[in-house]
DNA sequence: CCCTGGCACTCGCGTCAGTCGAGTGCCAGT
DNA sequence: ACTGGCACTCGACTGACGCGAGTGCCAGGG
């Protein structure tokens, strides 16, 4: 039995993502029965063309050329028609030989972020390892001569956190190790979501005169765990956006801007679904953002068991090549995770 | 006395390349006498221009076209005929807006590279103050559970560098405490390159049983020093590249690339010369670097008092407006400076 | 019923010739 | 030393035109 008219029509689809993702051009009905094994003749390509086109699945930029695959038209063949293509042996190899060998989480990050922009020769974007999600490892409390003192916060992820806080006076050993025995029983291992209501009492646990440090230094930790810092971005291979310049109709500008705003992208990032496997893609207009009608985003989380901790992604012109593309963050983020758990 | 011929041809250079900055069009003899009160015929201009060509300050695109400043023309432009350009009482108070309410070191770079990019809406690169100029503040050993201690190193620039090291057993409070004062007394005050020499002896003042944890904590200090994580590079302002599209004849993908390459820009930066003012600037191919070679860079040290602990810049075609720009980079580097010595 | 070959039509793109005008270099004159 | 005049160059713009890729439609065949 033949393939039936519809499986062709979604054939045909998938035929002209991938002409037009290889060729950067509009892709016709002769070059597809050409180029592809469909079996048919292009009058009949012609005819499922049309139905995709009334489907708003593909669409002419001019009345004389060849169809473009619409939004619509990438959204299906991410969902249906592609068959994510694994990496080959040279690829996984040099995940590892560039992720391998970080000495500290700022390494890492950096380091990933990197691999995934050389590796998909896109925009990579990683985003830091969420504090609110992650537990406390450790709290420390320094006195650095005088009235400071030096408050570090150690996650399980190996994040650092410090602040330098000014008490009313020099405080005494003892004092300090009082609070800082006290604040570590409160808060080992609890989500760092958690520590604001779980410290709350904690100043009425001492006298009088020492609850004015305690609730300096508890500012302190509450201050470290206020998003807007901790809720980095870093990017890499923007340069990537210039090479393939001609896929974005109007200038790169837009989209630098959308990078330069860590907000937006941060929103985007938090708001992403993920299919099964681990992976969200937002195709143009999905984005939701002007600047990125023209982009795409390839994310998953990665980090942590059963939520991921953070994102990472990689960012290109809707035109990508997306089962390489995905395939690639997914061992990126894998890998990542793996690291990260040690 | 009438002005001599080759102050006027000097005046004519000057003419151009502030006709060029701000219409981005090779000006020619006639626009030039129209837009500026020279006292002088467009036919004597040309002689003046033929001239200025001939000692290769300015150049014609085309045979029929207009005459467009070298980079030779901008460096004499630069050093010999910009008059600075004092920024307005608005710049000034948006600086200290920007600027002001900084909570850390990070949050003060951060805000610095953002307020030079809007300032002069080109690329802000603020170098993070280097480590190996900075003097130590304060050295704290923290236990944190286990045979793993916490090695903090705080510098006079608010930097705080942190490592976890393991040693073999977990210490006890009183040898700690014993090599917590030494290393103190030994190295507070002192410039981070001549740490590694000064605490060489240092293992030898403990017992034998006691020197493979000092050695550690050593090992763990002078890890924090290498320089390259610590001679970091924040950008800003990329989006800016796009926006002037045009100055780049080719694309900004180049440029793009050098940025990303911080070690490039670390080179650039830590070479430049600066004037008497603290101002640096490098021209089309003084940067010594083809991915720029039509880009310029104003740069200035900032933070320290003789010697700057580092550097920011801004990065632009080499068609800027220079008087501006190296007056808000200036600017911002005082008042980074001044932000950053209390 | 679906597919096919054929055919007329559309329309973007590259080419080419022609014009226009800005800008130049040179020269003779004051 | 400067100026006005003049011939010349050459890029930018314009409109005409042919080419070719691609389409939609239609009648005919398995």
């Amino acid at each position: 039995m033949a393939a039936l008219p519809d499986d062709r029509r979604l054939a045909v689809l998938r035929a002209i993502v991938e002409d037009y993702v290889q060729t950067h051009e509009p892709v016709g009905s002769k070059a597809l029965v050409e180029r592809h094994s469909l079996g048919v003749s292009p009058a009949t390509i012609r005819n499922d063309m049309a139905a995709l086109e009334e489907d708003g699945l593909i669409a002419q930029p001019h009345t004389s050329a060849g169809r473009v695959p619409t939004d619509k038209g990438y959204r299906l063949f991410v969902d249906k028609l592609q068959s994510v293509k694994p990496l080959s042996a040279a690829e996984k190899k040099a995940i590892q030989t560039l992720l391998d060998g970080a000495v500290d989480l700022d390494d890492v990050i950096d380091r990933t972020v990197r691999t995934l922009a050389t590796l998909t020769r896109q925009v990579a974007v990683v985003q830091y390892p969420s504090l609110t999600r992650s537990t406390v490892r450790h709290v420390e409390l320094v006195p650095i001569g005088g009235p400071r003192l030096l408050v570090v916060l150690i996650t399980n992820t190996g994040r650092v956190e410090q602040r330098v806080v000014e008490v009313g006076a020099e405080p005494n050993e003892a004092l300090l190790g009082e609070v800082r025995a006290r604040l570590n029983a409160a808060v080992i291992g609890k989500r760092l979501t958690d520590v604001a209501s779980l410290v709350a009492t904690l100043p009425e646990q001492f006298g009088a005169e020492d609850r004015e440090l305690v609730r300096t230094v508890l500012e302190a930790i509450e201050d470290s765990l206020a998003i807007e810092r901790e809720e980095r971005i870093v990017l890499a291979g923007t340069a990537n956006l210039a090479r393939s310049g001609t896929d974005f109709v109007g200038s790169i500008g837009p989209v630098l801007e959308v990078l330069e705003q860590q907000v937006v992208l941060l929103k985007l990032l938090s708001e992403m679904a993920e299919d099964a496997s681990g992976v969200g893609v937002l195709i143009g207009h999905e984005t939701a953002h002007a600047g990125l009608s023209e982009a795409a985003v390839v994310a998953s989380g990665y980090g942590g068991q059963g939520e991921p901790l953070a994102r990472l992604a990689v960012l290109g012109p809707t035109r990508m090549d997306y089962p390489t593309t995905i395939a690639a963050v997914r061992a990126v983020a894998r890998y990542v995770s793996r690291i990260l758990a040690q």
